[in-house]
DNA sequence: GACTCTCCTTGAACCGTTTTAAGCAGTTAG
DNA sequence: CTAACTGCTTAAAACGGTTCAAGGAGAGTC
C-alpha cells in the first residue's frame, strides 16, 4: 500500500505538501495541487484511516445496538440512522444483540475499543450500569426508543404510554367490552409502558362503559407464539370482543389461528397491532395498527448524536418524543351490538 | 481519554510493560501484571484502535453492501455476517444502498476511506467495474448471493437457476399446465438466473405435459405492486392454475388479490413464493416457498472474508454455492384434474 | 569470583497521518 | 536598501499504541 510519503516522493514534494493537497486543497499553489493529486490518483492512493483518526481524535464512526434487527420495526430504525449517517458522511456500526444483555455489554466493549465517536442504542432491559461505564470513558451516547432514565445522554423515543392509550380508546369507541391483551413480559419497557398508557386512559371511560381487560402474556413476541397461544385461548372460550396486541406478528399470528377457527376478523372479534410494519398493509386482513415512526426515530437519533459528536462543547443534551399514531385499516370494526346501537340512533 | 503512557505512570512501569499486559500477559511477572492490571481496571482504561490499527497495519473492520436491508432474506443475510464478524472479534459497518447503483458507487468510496479490510457485496447491478477500482486499492471482496464474474474475489452464492428449476418442477408434478411467473426486471441477475432455471427444466419434461408459462414483470418486488398488478390480471381472466412468484412478498400481494376475487387458494390456484422468509409460515396461507439460507450465506460468506484477513498470503478464492430448498406449505396443491386422475389410478 | 542462564523490564524505533512553526522567495512600501 | 508582507512549502513534532533489541538482577554452575 503506498504511503503519503511514496506520493511525496513521486511528486517530488513534501510529505506535508501531499497533505495539504488532501485536506487543505485551497493553500497550495494550483500548479502543486494539480501535480500531486495527478500522483495521488495515478498510485491510487487512500490515506490511512488509522493514522488520520489516530492524528486527528475522531473517525466518523457511530454504534448503533438494537436487540432485534430481524424486527421490522428496527430494521426501519436502523435505515434511519445509516441515511442520516451516510447524509453527514458518517458510517455506522451495526449490533445486533439478540435481547441478551450479555451480548450487548460484550458490544459496547468492543465498540469503545473501536473508538466510535458516539452509541445510538436501544438498551435491552436496565443496562443502565454498563452505559454509564461506556459514557464514562467519554464515548457519546444516545438512547433509543427509550427515554435517557437518568442518563447524561440524548433520548428519542415514542410516546408508549399514548399509544396503548391510542389502542384501548379506539376499541372502547368500537363498543368493545371485553378485551384481551396478548403481548410480551412486563419486563420490555416498552410492554410495562403501554399497559400504563392503557390503565390511564381507563379512568376517562365512564364508568358503567368500561371494558374489561384480560392479559394473556407471551414469552416470545413472535407469530407463531402468538398462534399457538391463540389457538389454546379460544378452545377454552371466546370471552372478548377484540384484541390489542403487542406488535404486528402477534396481531397476524392471533388472526390466524381465529380464522381457523372461524371467528371473523373483525366481524366477530377486532385485533389491533402495534408498530405498523410495512407488510401489515399488506396482510390477508389489513391490519389495524399504532405507526411509530421507526425510521424518524433512527434518523433523529442519529442526527442528534452526530451533531453532538460535530460541536461537542455547544450540545446541550435532548430529549425527542415522537407520538404514535392509530392507522385504522380492517383488522377493526365495531361490535355488532354497537353497530345495532349506532342505526336505531 | 487516558492513554497508555498515563497507565504506566500510575503503575510506575515503563510503557512497553503495559503494552504487555495487555496483550502479552505471560511474560509479565505476575506481580507487575496484577498491578497493572489494576491500575487499568481503576482508570477505565481501553486501548485506541486507531493507534493500534495503525501499528498492526489492520483494523478488523469489514463493510457489507446490501440493496435493501428492509426485505427480510437480507436482514437474515446481515445477521449472520454479524455473528459471524463478532466471533472473530470483527466489527461491520452496514450499508444499505437502496437499489441504488449511485448510493452503491458511493457507499464504497466511504468503506475504502475507512479503510476496511474487507467488503462484502451484493451488486445491485452490474457494477463491476467499480467492485475492480476498490479491488486495485487491495480492499479484499466477497460478493454474497452473486457469482464473482470474472472477480479476482471469493463468492457465496445460492444457486438460483436450481430454484427456479424446483419451482417450476414442484407445480409441474401437481399437475399444472398454465403457469404464471410473476416476477422482477431481468435485470436483476437472481431474477435471470431463476428463470434460465425454468428453462432448463422445461427441457426434462416430456412435450405432452409441457407447461405454458406466461410472464407478468413488476417494477417493484413489493406486495402492494404484486397486489395491483394481480388485480389488473385476474380481471382480464385467470388462464393459470399456477403462479410462481419472484418473492415471498409478491406471493402475498398476489394471495390477497386472488382471495379478494374469491379465487380459493390453493384449491383453485396454487402459489409459490421465494425465499422462506420467516412470515412465509404464519401468513394466512401458509406459503410454499424456495428457501434460501440467507443466515448462512451471510455467515459463510463473512468467515470466508475474513479468513482471507486474516492469513492474505494462503488464501485462495473460494466460490461457495448453496442449494435453495423446496419448502412445501399450504399455497400450492394438485390441480383439480390432477387429482381427479390420482383418484382413477 | 567469573561465567552463563533465566526472567523481567526498559527505551527507542516505528506505523501514516495532521498540524504548526519556521523558512524562503518574491513583492511592495518606506 | 531595508523592512514588512504575501504566498507557498517544508521539516519536525505529535497522536497512542506494538515490538524488539538490549540491559539488569538473581540464581546456578564451575
Amino acid at each position: 500500500m503506498a504511503s503519503i510519503r511514496d506520493v511525496a516522493k513521486a511528486a517530488g514534494v513534501s510529505l506535508g505538501t501531499v497533505s495539504n493537497a488532501i485536506n487543505r486543497p485551497e493553500v497550495l499553489a494550483p500548479l502543486t495541487l494539480r501535480k500531486v493529486q495527478k500522483v495521488i490518483e495515478d498510485m491510487g492512493f487512500v490515506p490511512n484511516a488509522s493514522a488520520r483518526n489516530l492524528r486527528a481524535g475522531r473517525n466518523r464512526v457511530i454504534g448503533l445496538v438494537v436487540p432485534d434487527i430481524s424486527n421490522p420495526f428496527f430494521t426501519a430504525l436502523s435505515m434511519g440512522v445509516n441515511d442520516a449517517a451516510f447524509a453527514a458522511k458518517y458510517v455506522v456500526i451495526l449490533c445486533n444483540t439478540d435481547e441478551s444483555t450479555d451480548k450487548e455489554s460484550q458490544y459496547l466493549e468492543v465498540l469503545s475499543a473501536q473508538n466510535v465517536e458516539g452509541i445510538l442504542i436501544t438498551p435491552a432491559r436496565e443496562t443502565i450500569r454498563a452505559l454509564a461505564k461506556v459514557a464514562e470513558k467519554g464515548i457519546r451516547l444516545a438512547l433509543v426508543d427509550r427515554p435517557a432514565l437518568g442518563l447524561q445522554a440524548c433520548s428519542v423515543a415514542v410516546n408508549d404510554s399514548y399509544g396503548g392509550s391510542l389502542a384501548l380508546t379506539h376499541l372502547h369507541e368500537l363498543g368493545h367490552r371485553k378485551i384481551l391483551l396478548l403481548t410480551g413480559s412486563e419486563d420490555i419497557p416498552q410492554v410495562a409502558d403501554r399497559n400504563t398508557g392503557i390503565r390511564e386512559s381507563m379512568k376517562e371511560i365512564p364508568a358503567n362503559q368500561l371494558p374489561q381487560i384480560m392479559e394473556l402474556r407471551l414469552d416470545s413476541m413472535s407469530a407463531s407464539n402468538a398462534y399457538d397461544a391463540m389457538m389454546k385461548k379460544i378452545e377454552s372460550g371466546v370471552d372478548f370482543t377484540g384484541i390489542i396486541c403487542g406488535n404486528d406478528l402477534i396481531a397476524l399470528g392471533a388472526i390466524r389461528a381465529l380464522r381457523e377457527k372461524n371467528i371473523a376478523v373483525p366481524e366477530d372479534v377486532s385485533v389491533i397491532g402495534y408498530d405498523d410494519i410495512d407488510f401489515a398493509g399488506s396482510a390477508n386482513v389489513p391490519l389495524t395498527s399504532i405507526s411509530q415512526p421507526a425510521y424518524e426515530l433512527g434518523y433523529a437519533a442519529a442526527e442528534l448524536i452526530i451533531s453532538e459528536c460535530e460541536n461537542p462543547e455547544r450540545h446541550v443534551h435532548q430529549r425527542i418524543e415522537f407520538q404514535p399514531r392509530l392507522v385504522v385499516r380492517s383488522s377493526t370494526a365495531p361490535t355488532k351490538s354497537h353497530r345495532a346501537n349506532l342505526r336505531i340512533s
